[in-house]
DNA sequence: CTAGGGTTAG
């Protein structure tokens, strides 16, 4: 229906059903006006219509109704910045702002305008537009405004590098309330600084500000965000104190939290403890259990099934990461049929979380089937498709779409780094992946960050170029942390290099002792020696540790079946055809002219128990 | 006509 069509209804009282619920709300509003409708409809009348528009997204008609008022106050000019605003087209509440200060003789803004405006840019992160409405609120004089500071605070949250700017203003506030203090703590949050979030919920306490669930959620998940258990803990007796256990927000983030810091059964916990529930908290559990426990992940996500509650897209994306940690293709399939199924298929995050399934569980053509049909693409579809193609092997093809990547105008970040660099690392791509490293700093201004260093030591020290990884260690612009170390022990291991391996172990054992690994591939090195006292000792000292090197396992889907094994396995469900299998495999590698390295099977195997007898003496 | 919180992917 046209504006114009609309207003001739008004004024014949033939109210459409759409806008019939508006209308009565003015009319109550409007009792003291009579008649109830003027010779010209009055601005707030049209207004109220307009907002009853942006509720259910006809941003046309609003606009259209908008276009057609004889008389734009400034409320119709904020209710049009406010709408396009909570309808997320923040660049067009944007031009509304600039369109009506154009207009400035007729009407001026106020702190309701200023407040929205604010929250478009905001949302367009546009730190320009935000620092230029500031200085219009401050030419107009309406700082003192709590609800124009609040937003202001968080429009200088999300549009800085920095807190700096945030909480300069925050000091400014001079009655702050509730809002200020959430608003402040959840931008430490969202910018990852969740000890700055917990400073300023410490200072909160101290001033005895107003306690609200609003600031005890966000202060969980800052607890979540740096994996404290101890102050986690702290608020959740405060959150007992204040009443808080049926909030379901705050139960939420409680519930995240203990997931974040490993202690599941107190997850457990809270989640039982829930009187009300709702997706979010069923999510919540399921992508708690998804990096220890898939199994269980997937065993939750049964039981919200059963119990009849739909899930979305938050929820498959976990699945998803579940059956890809369980690597198991004819579920991972099955729950990509069910994406279809529910209407969530062309959805960016899960997209992106179906290219990393396909490709972990050894489908790496539906990975590349998935990115090809994205009508969009992050750097994170990117990303895992190139991690895709790396652990497949196929370090042309990740170079070749990291290439077309950059050509597509994506920026590069030390992740998607990380993946190229990797991929050349393990196809032998030396002299690509050394001028992809090139470029970062080059072509791009990074600074690489101690995993690229990784990256680069692993893709000389496979290379054999173990004294130029060496150089380059040596060569850091920051002190290189022992996962440095560690991939260069790694590669001089596999060049039999105990000189500079022995270096590299000390190096590992000052930054982080106590990883048996280490003690084992020290041992190693002695043993590729013929130096077995020093080799005893480094077993010793390893075995007083206590902890031991977790054991690896593999295992093969057949036939919707999955048969596990461990190395040695001598039990186990149908072991025999596992080392039929096996054999062929062996058989296979040794006709390509592959030498396998024996060395740590026999040391680990034989060596350690000679050791231990001689320990114990027999 | 205006402000703050909880779950997703590399």
């Amino acid at each position: 229906m046209s504006s114009r069509k609309l207003v001739s209804t008004i004024y014949d009282h033939q109210i459409p059903q759409t806008i019939r619920s508006s209308l009565h709300w003015a009319q109550t509003k409007s009792t003291h006006l009579s008649p109830p409708f003027l010779p010209k409809p009055p601005s707030f009348l049209a207004t109220n219509i307009i907002k009853s528009y942006f509720e259910k997204w006809q941003m046309k008609e609003a606009q259209l109704l908008f276009d057609e008022m004889p008389n734009r106050d400034v409320v119709a000019w904020t209710a049009m910045i406010s709408g396009y605003t909570s309808c997320n087209f923040h660049k067009r509440a944007w031009t509304v702002f600039c369109e009506m200060t154009r207009d400035s003789i007729n009407v001026v803004p106020n702190e309701y305008t200023f407040s929205s405006v604010l929250k478009a840019c905001k949302g367009m992160k546009s730190h320009f537009c935000g620092s230029l409405v500031h200085s219009l609120v401050i030419k107009y004089a309406m700082p003192g405004c709590i609800y124009v500071e609040n937003v202001l605070l968080d429009m200088y949250s999300t549009c800085c590098e920095s807190m700096d700017e945030a909480s300069m203003l925050f000091e400014e506030i001079s009655s702050k309330n509730a809002v200020s203090w959430t608003t402040l703590i959840a931008g430490y949050t969202h910018q990852g600084d969740g000890h700055g979030a917990l400073r300023v919920f410490r200072k909160m306490l101290l001033e005895e500000a107003e306690m609200n669930p609003f600031c005890i959620s966000i202060a969980v998940r800052a607890c979540a965000s740096i994996g404290s258990y101890m102050y986690g803990k702290q608020i959740h007796a405060a959150v007992v104190k204040h009443g808080f256990q049926t909030n379901i927000p705050v139960m939420n983030s409680m519930l995240d939290m203990y997931c974040r810091c490993s202690s599941l059964g107190e997850a457990d916990d809270c989640f039982y403890g829930m009187a009300e529930k709702d997706l979010i908290t069923w999510n919540t559990l399921i992508s708690g259990y998804e990096k220890t426990y898939p199994n269980e992940s997937l065993n939750i996500y049964a039981r919200m099934e059963s119990e009849g509650i739909a899930p979305n897209c938050f929820t498959f994306t976990s699945i998803l990461a579940a059956v890809a940690n369980l690597a198991v293709l004819s579920f991972g399939e099955q729950v990509h049929g069910a994406i279809i199924q529910r209407g969530f298929g062309g959805n960016l995050e899960l997209d992106n979380a179906l290219i990393d399934m396909y490709a972990k569980c050894g489908n790496i053509m539906d990975s590349r089937k998935t990115f090809d049909q994205m009508s969009s693409k992050n750097l994170v579809s990117w990303t895992s498709m190139i991690i895709g193609y790396g652990s497949h092997g196929y370090g042309k093809e990740a170079v070749e779409l990291f290439d077309e990547m950059v050509e597509s105008g994506a920026m590069p970040d030390q992740i998607v780094f990380m993946a190229v660099l990797s991929a050349c690392s393990h196809a032998g791509l030396v002299e690509e992946g050394l001028r992809y490293f090139r470029s970062m700093a080059g072509d791009y201004k990074i600074n690489p960050e101690q995993q690229i260093y990784g990256c680069v030591v692993d893709l000389l020290g496979r290379a054999g170029r173990v004294e130029e990884a060496y150089e380059l260690i040596r060569s850091m612009p920051v002190m290189p942390d022992e996962t440095v170390w560690a991939v260069f022990l790694g590669a001089c291991k596999m060049h039999k290099r105990p000189d500079l391996g022995k270096l590299a172990v000390s190096r590992v054992l000052e930054l982080r002792p106590g990883i048996a690994g280490t003690y084992i591939t020290l041992s190693n090195l002695y043993a590729a020696d013929g130096n077995w006292v020093e080799f005893a000792a480094a077993r010793k000292l390893m075995r007083r540790l206590g902890n031991k090197k977790e054991t690896g396992r593999s295992w093969v889907e057949l036939q919707n079946q999955i048969y596990c094994f461990v190395s040695g396995d001598k039990v186990g469900t149908h072991i025999e055809w596992v080392y039929a299998v096996l054999d062929k495999l062996v058989q296979h590698i040794k006709d390509v002219g592959f030498v396998p390295d024996i060395d740590d099977f026999l040391h680990d195997l034989d060596m350690d128990n000679l050791v231990h007898d001689l320990e114990v003496g027999t």
